[in-house]
DNA sequence: CATCAAACTGGAAACGTTTACCTAGATCGC
DNA sequence: GCGATCTAGGTAAACGTTTCCAGTTTGATG
């Protein structure tokens, strides 16, 4: 592959006077520089990305650390963020963290040693502290969807625990007063917070969630199925289901719809996410909508106004809003 | 950010000592490796990747061109890339070619100064002829969903016409004898080679598919929705429609069942790719299987054998395989 | 005790750029 | 015609590694 030196020679210019054509400089003269520009393409040159970030101390990239691309929550997540680095002429770099502290750590480790300008980190794994100490040796890296009140400026986040609030009130305030939840199994702090929220606001209302209305399952159909004939079995009568996200809510109306209750006239339905499939699904989802795209394009966003030295703002914190859509009927007015 | 001089200063040996320790090199004294792996957590001390790469003329990373992370059918592929980049502990750098021409270029160009050990591209809108001088220039590119014949050991592709043919074959073998089809209006090869192969299918068994019962659409859940309404409306009382992707036959169940239709009961629908979304539409999506996962994980092993000089086998074609779930109905038997 | 190989260690060149600094010529005002 | 001022272009150092080659120990052997 041709070098700068190359095309220095073939020009009969100096490499400097080459590096200044590639770079757009100034100080070479119209006829040099279409003659280099010329060689250049007739050699094929391409400049190389490696040797620049190397003198240049810094690389136009932005990396992206996370868990699973297949995942339709997950995936756009990181459209959000190629999208800003698109936009910023920034190569994206991604990692799998897998969802282990191991993993999340090498993913972090590994963007780290190719010398990325920016970084975005969605880590449920590893501990705040390891988290704060990354941060701080790495003044452009945001983490997003987690929130850790020491680096707050540098994270964005979703209130969780406001969306689980709205569900419940949501539900009430249609006339709902047996309503059941079905939650994640995994101990992560995002369907804690929804469950806590959703707890609080039935309590607050006078009508407290059971323990026994409570069922947990993996956070994708098939759990959604489990649980919900498990909460079934339990012949409780609820009139409305609060379900942790949407995958696991098709699988709820799944089997909701196999053992005869119609969705919404016998069983209401709540998701959470607004993920594609929720406008796919029949009776198309009510849920809480999670914005992820946009959440992760401020972080990406961030990301790259911290690598050029600037400030960001303090506060990045979202808030579940309310998608109606079929799933949720109304018990009176 | 520490340097490898740094560590070599501070542990009193040599930097070809200490490059030696952090490649795992021979010739180092259990004493001397001891003392500078301390040092190196001490400072913490991480290899520069974009020095490494400029002297050893290589970078350990796979670079993947393609279109748009949000579409699960693309988000499958990208997953399967990454799932092999992690096991061959490879960087993955993704550039988005979005479908033009330009931007694709402009994705692997990016990539090449990048120097990229391993490519695996995803091109629409590029010529055969660019993409051929593009794969002679870089010997470890694979391309995926494209058949250059010139090239056809660097191709992993699905057969489409196969397809269609299949499809069609298998409505009619139920006893559908109105089949109408609903294709992308995208003028890519995809769709074309679909339709071919079912136009094929029925002619051959002597009910050719009449233009009138073709319409086009966007390739999503609204251009089928269209298409369906279009279709109606010209009120050809085909009882099977062949549809394009399942993203669009989503849309066509939609309609058909807002107009009073029951699928499959009174209109059976066949999609295309088996993506995620086809076990959470209801009823469940019949479709034709698009091994993409598959295809992108041998793409992706085919790329980096390629880059590590080992030759790869002559023939990548896949074939779609039906799917039977509940959105077609036999007439007869 | 001299010799030799093996084991370890260090010096220095090389990778492909960017850029600070310098030089030579051209232009200009007087 | 002369110094001052510009301008285009070149020279060379630097970036952080790897690795070849040439030492220098060390311990065993004759």
């Amino acid at each position: 592959m041709a070098t700068i030196k190359d095309v220095a020679a073939a020009a009969g210019v100096s490499v400097a006077t080459v590096s200044r054509v590639i770079n757009n400089g100034p100080k070479v003269s119209d006829k040099n520089r279409a003659k280099v520009k010329q060689v250049m393409v007739d050699l094929g040159y391409r400049p190389n990305a490696n040797a620049r970030a190397l003198v240049t101390q810094s690389s136009p990239t932005l990396g992206l650390v996370f868990s699973e691309l297949t995942d339709p929550f997950f995936a756009t997540l990181a459209g959000g963020v190629e999208k800003i680095a698109r936009e910023h002429h920034r190569q994206l770099l991604i990692s799998n963290g897998l969802v282990s502290a191991d993993t999340e750590r090498q993913a972090i480790e590994t963007l780290l040693e190719q010398r990325c300008e920016a970084l975005v980190v969605h880590s449920k794994a590893l501990s705040d502290d390891e988290l704060i100490a990354y941060a701080e040796a790495n003044p452009a890296m945001v983490l997003i969807n987690r929130h850790i009140p020491q680096i707050a400026h540098r994270c964005v986040w979703l209130d969780n625990r406001a969306g689980g609030e709205a569900a419940g009130r949501y539900l009430m305030s249609l006339g709902h007063q047996k309503i059941a939840c079905v939650s994640s199994r995994y101990h992560i702090e995002d369907p804690q917070l929804r469950l806590e929220g959703l707890q609080q606001a039935l309590a607050e209302a006078g009508q407290p969630l059971a323990d026994i209305a409570i069922e947990h399952g993996d956070p994708n159909q098939t759990g959604g199925e489990v649980a919900t004939q498990n909460l079934l079995s339990k012949n409780l009568g609820a009139t409305a289901i609060v379900v942790y996200n949407d995958a696991m809510a098709s699988g709820v109306i799944s089997v909701l719809t196999d053992n005869g209750y119609r969705v919404p006239e016998d069983v209401s339905v709540i998701g959470f996410d607004d993920v594609l499939l929720s406008r796919y699904l029949r009776p198309k989802l009510t849920t809480m909508r999670y914005p992820i795209e946009m959440m992760a394009m401020e972080a990406a966003e961030m990301a790259l106004s911290l690598s050029s030295g600037k400030s960001v703002s303090d506060c990045h914190k979202y808030v579940p809003t309310l998608v109606k859509r079929d799933s949720v009927l109304a018990l009176r007015g």
